[in-house]
RNA sequence: GCGGCUAUAGUUCAGUGGCAGAACGCCGCUCUGUGGCAGCGGAUGUCGUGGGUUCGAACCCCACUAGCCGCCCCA
């Protein structure tokens, strides 16, 4: 004992920041809140599409926006495929030289190693020269003419600052090690000295790019761009349908984690997507979308949501009253906060979303965005109301409802909450996007599409339960097994897993105890998981009959084994 | 990304410089074919991680990590 406390106990590996694990006590809330969504979404004609869970970081860049904080500065990125390509190098170098070379530039020439900078990746500093990565071929190296560019002392430095301090750096040290193999710069020549050596050389070095086969990918911040890139690329606009389209999967943000929000969360989202000849841009399917929302969020028993709801025009729109806002808000602005001025300048529209309370009675005297919907924009927007409301949909104008992705136009809305999200209360957004298709190089397609915030759903899901358990004093208990088999001593093991197996087959939901369990242990397991406790002891495994215990009413009968299953049913 | 609060047993938490605790839960026994109740007994642990101050740190200081709250943004 004492021993084995005297070894490092090995660094525990925790869930990422903003990742979390989901168990068995909560998937079942997860399970429910999905299969309810595609229920609904089943009755309303929409099918399920997957797409990657990385794409392209172009995607993201053009159908978000690259202004977008979501673009600027929240996605996991990564250069994928990113190679050294040596022989890219070779050539520039050779090129580079080929006059003082002469009759050498056929040959291979020595290498200078180089090594991606720690923490940037793409960058590379050369550290010594060398084909192979030996002390003595190094030493000799340097003593031939490497020291104009690093010296015998800086490599040994930075080897043995790479020494593991623990085994679980190794891989990081290996890597290194790999990277420093892998990266092989032709820069010497033998018998030519060292005038080939020269400072510039790096300089220049660097500033070429010397990679190949690279693509910047970016896991999923959100699913409509992936979604209408599918659309684009199985070309479902030459179909003629209208395209309703539902995903259920988990997104990725850099942001500071917070209760409802993390850096994997999940979305349920929903488009609906065609060529102006299906329909797509009817104001209908705005208020079928709306519709399908309420009744799904019903049917998942959210009691106090609100639809907020917007029109924020089409591009050019918003364009004419961006050009207002900013003019309205230049004589004003030096009197508001901080974060409005600068917002007066980058992005006037966010100006409407400040929760500044000082600001608030200039931002209610700025121009309306009603008032700068074309007549067609107004149009669409008042037949959507008028179909919410011949379907009974309660809905709340909100002309300061301003959506951050590009994308968006026309229709906007927010379907928020008021128990368990806190400040984070919007559990649903979504809007019209009809240039997106050919942001992304598409036919024209007009759509709409929202995402619920599945985690934020759940929370508020689990907080109404929490309030309805503490106004009526209950317990929700978590449901029971039909059966737990307690076999009572080791060796009737082997027939209890056979009573399991045939009790299962009847499709009973039974778990099988050990038999060198005490009986009361037994007892306790069986009381815990299921609702009964089946016997099985040698007067059972002789008889054929079976001691049987109900929990609820202690109640204890004995059954024929071509009796159980029917039985345990109940 | 910014500001604030927090981190101690499986869980909820107490402990503010001097032997690391309570409750619940857990384990054992009373009790080898009837558990839950009861009685008795037991173990809970790198006090988030790493440094520093100190004779002495869970406690004070610094850094880091993570969570929560607010901002920002969004789902």
């Amino acid at each position: 004992m004492s021993d084995s406390k005297k070894t490092a106990p090995k660094p525990t590996i925790k869930a990422v920041r903003g990742t979390r694990d989901l168990l068995p006590d909560q998937t079942p809330l997860w399970n429910h809140v999905e299969t309810t969504a595609r229920a609904v979404f089943a009755r309303y004609g929409f099918g399920e599409i997957r797409t990657p869970i990385f794409e392209s970081t172009e995607l993201f860049a053009r159908g978000v926006g690259e202004e977008t904080d979501i673009v600027s500065k929240e996605m996991f990125t990564w250069k994928d495929g990113e190679r050294f390509d040596k022989d890219a190098l070779r050539d520039w170098w050779l090129r580079k030289h080929s006059q003082r070379l002469g009759s050498w530039s056929t040959i291979d020439a020595p290498f200078a190693l180089t090594i991606e900078v720690r923490d940037r990746p793409h960058e590379h500093e050369i550290v010594a020269f060398a084909g192979e990565i030996s002390p003595a071929l190094i030493a000799t190296l340097v003593a031939f003419g490497a020291p104009s560019y690093v010296r015998q002392k800086d490599f040994d430095e930075w080897l043995a600052q790479d020494e593991p301090r623990d085994s679980s750096q190794i891989n990081d040290q290996s890597r290194t090690i790999k990277a420093v193999k892998r990266l092989v710069v032709p820069t010497a020549v033998p018998d030519k000295g060292e005038e080939w050596l020269r400072d510039d050389l790096v300089v220049e070095f660097a500033s070429e790019n010397f990679t190949k086969s690279s693509q910047s990918l970016t896991l999923r911040p959100e699913s409509t761009a992936g979604v209408v890139r599918a659309y684009i690329e199985h070309k479902l606009g030459e179909t003629g349908n209208l395209q309703k389209l539902y995903y259920i999967g988990p997104q990725f943000r850099r942001e500071r984690p917070q209760r409802g929000r993390y850096r994997q969360f999940w979305q349920i989202g929903a488009e609906v997507i065609g060529p102006q000849s299906s329909g797509a841009e009817s104001p209908l399917r705005d208020a079928e979308v709306l519709e399908m929302l309420a009744t799904l969020l019903d049917e998942l028993g959210i009691r106090d949501w609100k639809l907020e709801l917007n029109s924020v025009g089409s591009s050019e729109d918003r364009v004419r009253y961006n050009a207002a806002l900013r003019d309205a808000l230049q004589p004003v602005k030096h009197l508001m906060c901080e974060d409005n001025q600068r917002r007066a300048d980058t992005n006037p529209l966010r100006v409407l979303d400040s929760k500044d309370e000082a600001d608030q009675e200039i931002i209610n005297n700025l121009p309306k965005i009603a008032d700068y919907l074309s007549e067609d924009s107004a149009a669409h927007f008042e037949q959507v109301l008028a179909a919410l409301e011949a379907c009974g949909v309660k809905y709340h104008l909100n002309p300061r409802l301003v959506r951050g992705l590009d994308y968006y136009t026309r229709t906007t809305f927010e379907f928020t909450v008021t128990t368990g999200l806190g400040t984070q209360n919007a559990m649903l957004g979504g809007g019209r996007y009809d240039g997106l298709s050919e942001m992304l190089g598409g036919p024209r397609a007009p759509g709409i599409g929202f995402a619920i915030g599945e985690d934020r759903l759940i929370l508020t899901l689990q907080a109404q339960a929490e309030a309805d358990a503490a106004a009526s004093g209950e317990t929700v208990a978590a449901p029971k097994l039909d059966a737990y088999i307690a076999p009572l001593g080791i060796t009737q093991n082997p027939a209890a897993l056979a009573l399991a197996r045939e009790l299962r087959a009847a499709g009973l939901k039974v778990e099988v105890g050990e038999g060198s369990f005490k009986i009361g242990k037994s007892f306790g397991f069986a009381d815990a998981l299921a609702r009964h406790v089946i016997l099985l002891g040698e007067d059972e495994a002789a008889t054929g009959t079976y001691t049987v215990k109900t929990f609820t009413t202690g109640e204890q009968v004995k059954i024929p084994r071509a009796e159980l299953a029917a039985k345990l049913q109940n």
